[in-house]
DNA sequence: CACATTTTTTGACCTATATCAAAAAGTGCC
DNA sequence: GGCACTTTTTGATATAGGTCAAAAAATGTG
């Protein structure tokens, strides 16, 4: 079935009804992917959020020419640009694909609405959120508490797929440490 | 009037009616905490949303006996252990007033009813949390992006009033550098 | 399959910030 | 108003991890 990863995600964040989520369903334009894609630019306002049915994106902000990445979003994820999409502002985030990448977007007019209608999707969004905010919480302890290598150690045990499916400059910049660290890290291991 | 500061930020963050907002504080039990005073400690189970009303706290974690202060809350402000709250575990967090604080405390049963029946409260909690998640990636990007002395000033242009009302201990830890490099930090500029 | 490109490893050297310790300044309290 | 305690400053020294550069390995592509 179409949706399936984004379906079981959806319900594994709150109890959403069949009714509930055909709604959100309705509204998705299918988006083809290939790899190195850029879906989001720094910059450009993109008013959608997009739900990644297959495939992994990085979403990153340039700084003095260095790319940072700040987070991965694989199948069952959501993905879009922060400020975009609160504030409805150019924002500072570019995210593209790592892989080929199956996604379906939904203009966030649309899903404000539903917010505004649909307690399901208003509780299931809170839920979301609540655990991205958790996630990220963890994961700036851990940058303020532990050595790079703890850090790569630790990161390899939060996100093991991830780490399998990027690159090791991704996961150096995700981790705040330079290539080549993370490279000795690597081997000395 | 009781809860003005409470008030008024709520309704900065999503239009809810008197009526929802009635529904929430029937259910406020107030406390008046000393400064210094541990209201949430990691490791024990605290089933409860803090909305300060008056006052400001800091939440912090222990990691081989130093302290890593996680974040701050004001007036307006809500505070809690995000793993008590998000997945009743124990948490890793202690919460702390810094000041003399007024606040008023809800459980999260009664809240995450409130949730399941209130969009109203659904929306405002979603939105609250989408705020948290845009603040704590830009704090996260500064960290990975800057020296500590550029962190320490944008710190100080986002949360001016904060920065006067704790001492440098509290931001040097927020900021991940050590006390004495912000002193001089300080002296220097 | 060979060439171009990207990614990873390795080496030499450097610097921002940590650590440790002690003095100085500030704060609260009987 | 002086004593205890906390916070901040300052100094000397150490180090984790950065930077720059080049080689090696891996990957993709006509």
């Amino acid at each position: 079935m179409l949706y399936q990863n984004i379906m079981k995600s959806i319900r594994n964040h709150y109890q959403v009804s069949d009714e509930s989520i055909n709604q959100l369903f309705k509204h998705f334009t299918t988006h083809h992917f290939p790899a190195k894609h850029l879906i989001i630019r720094a910059g450009v306002i993109d008013r959608n959020v997009y739900f990644i049915e297959k495939g992994l994106t990085r979403s990153y902000c340039l700084v003095d020419g260095d790319e940072h990445t700040t987070w991965f979003s694989k199948e069952g994820d959501i993905t879009f640009g922060l400020l975009c999409l609160y504030h409805n502002t150019a924002g500072f985030e570019f995210v593209e694909t790592v892989e080929p990448t199956l996604a379906y977007s939904i203009p966030i007019n649309i899903l404000n609405k539903l917010y505004d209608t649909n307690i399901e999707i208003a509780n299931w969004s809170r839920v979301i959120h609540q655990e991205c905010l958790l996630t990220l919480q963890c994961v700036r302890i851990d940058n303020l508490t532990m050595t790079a290598k703890e850090r790569y150690n630790v990161l390899l045990k939060r996100f093991p797929d991830i780490c399998q499916r990027v690159n090791l400059g991704y996961i150096a910049s995700f981790l705040g440490i330079s290539i080549s660290t993370l490279s000795r890290i690597r081997a000395e291991k």
